[in-house]
This record gives structure tokens, C-alpha cells and sequence, in this order.
DNA sequence: CAATGAATGCACTTCCATTGCATTGATTTT
DNA sequence: AAAATCAATGCAATGGAAGTGCATTCATTG
């Protein structure tokens, strides 16, 4: 069992204080956060840092941008079968339409898309929107 | 053979010249467009003004719009076997990472995404990116 | 301990989406 | 046809989010 502060290491991000609370932070959230999200949970910690925390955090590998269409870029920790490092990897995402949040749903892996003669397949985004499991009373 | 003016009468849009040309606009473009390429091709025109007619357009049903994941807003007619007011239809959009441009791929429809239990489909966004037809010399 | 380089914080910029309000324009009512 | 009404347009401004520059703080290393 690996501390955090060994993981960030084996991925070569330098541990600080701030990347620690944003990596637990990100870690016990179920669901996909904004950048906002983050800023409202961290008040004293400036805009940019966050900001910065979180692209080094992608850069390095062990977090992913989600598009889910609201605009709004959504990050999550890569982890429980998430290969987003791979091109071909599916980024399957549900959007709830109540409770507006956005969770991976890693384990539910799609058929490859076919698209026409001459167009080349590097990846594939996709966003599935309706009510989540928790809002629809399940 | 409708003319331009009574299939916006018949979609209850009130036809201004100004419609009429951002309809055109639409209609010759095979690709979809930003408020910005909007906005270029009729410099006259203020950018709030295009905003809303496009918008309502999009009110009435006869365009949609595409987040293919660059952050900006595009815009497409909803023709040629869009179903886009269908809950239930696949809007899958194709983005060229060389051209930047996006395409409608309407043609093109995916099998029905499975989501786990508890969890109720409403709509589905998929957008493919890779080289487009014309970029990768076809 | 000093030096180096990265991390942080503040200020600022840019870009796009969106709204408020006054004005213009068109349509309907009298 | 003139007046009244309502939508469309144009201008100005706002807001939100992403991103950058730079100075300062912090931590690691020689």
C-alpha cells in the first residue's frame, strides 16, 4: 500500500502541502469536479494554484478532463480501470440532467465507433445525459 | 418546393433579411460554424444580433448545436436525417484535430448505449476526433 | 548556509456567452 | 392611413472561465 505522497513521487510530481489536499480531494469525491468546485473546498488557496495543481496533475497522467457540454471543463482522478493515456480509450461519461453532476462510468466500455471512408479515428468523447442512479430514486 | 421564407413561417420565425441570410449561411456551409465565423462572413451585422438569431433558430428547431470539446460553441442546421428534437438520436459530430473543423455525421448512427442500472438515458453527445476525409488526402 | 529551481499568489488579459436597454422596424388595430 | 403594439436590432456592458506574466515564497541540493 502505496502513501500518497509515494504515488505522486512515482509519477514524478514534487509533494507540496496544496497537491496533497487537492489529490485527497479529488480522491474522495465520487464525481467529476469543476475548477470552481475546487476553489469553493480550498477558500484560503488562490485560483491559480488550483488551476495549476490540477494541469500538472493531467500532464503527469493521473488526472483527466471531462466535456461533458455544459461548458464547463470537469476533472477526475485516473483510476479503477480509466486508460485515458490510451488514444482508443473510451471516455464514457454520464451527465445528470437533475442533479447536474457528471461521474465516469470507466467500467461500462462502449463498441468502437465506425465513421465513414477517409476520416481517421484518434478518439472519442462521449457524454451520456439523464438522471443518475442516486436522483433516480434507485 | 418550399421557399426559404415559408419554411421559417412554417417553424414560426418571423422573417427579417437578416434571417434569412444567416439561414443561407447555414444552409451553404457543409461543415458546422461558430458565432465567429458567423460573425466574419456578415461584418456588418453586430455579434448580439447573430447570437440571438441563431439561438432562435435553435428555440424553434432547426438548428442545433454541437460541443465538440474545443470550448466553442458550434452551430449546424438540423437537416438530412437530424433527428435532434428526438431525445433518443445520436449526435455524432466529427472533429478534425488538423482543420479544426467539425462535422455533422448524421448519416452515421451508433448502436444504443447501455448505462448501468439506476441510471435513465436521455441523450446522448458523441464526438470523434481524428483527421477528417479532406485532411488525410482521400 | 547559499544557491537554484520549482511552487505559489496576485494582477491582469483574453475570449466567449449572455443580458439590459434604447431604438428601429414591421405588423396589427382602430 | 395613423396610431399603437410588439418583435428585431444595435450598442454597451457584464460575467464566467481559461490562461499568462511576474514577483515572491518555499524547498531541495550542493
Amino acid at each position: 500500500m502505496k502513501t500518497i505522497e509515494q504515488f505522486l513521487e512515482s509519477k514524478d510530481i514534487r509533494v507540496t502541502a496544496m497537491r496533497l489536499l487537492v489529490y485527497k480531494f479529488l480522491a474522495e469525491k465520487e464525481v467529476t469536479v469543476t475548477l470552481s468546485d475546487i476553489e469553493n473546498a480550498f477558500a484560503k488557496a488562490d485560483r491559480t494554484t488550483l488551476y495549476r495543481t490540477v494541469k500538472t496533475f493531467e500532464d503527469k497522467g493521473i488526472v483527466h478532463q471531462i466535456d461533458d457540454g455544459t461548458g464547463i471543463t470537469k476533472y477526475a482522478l485516473c483510476e479503477k480501470g480509466c486508460n485515458c493515456e490510451i488514444e482508443t480509450d473510451l471516455h464514457l461519461h454520464f451527465h445528470c440532467n437533475n442533479c447536474g453532476e457528471t461521474v465516469c462510468l470507466t467500467e461500462h466500455k462502449i463498441p468502437q465507433i465506425k465513421v465513414p471512408d477517409g476520416f481517421v479515428s484518434e478518439n472519442v468523447n462521449l457524454v451520456v445525459k439523464g438522471i443518475c442512479d442516486k436522483c433516480s430514486g434507485q
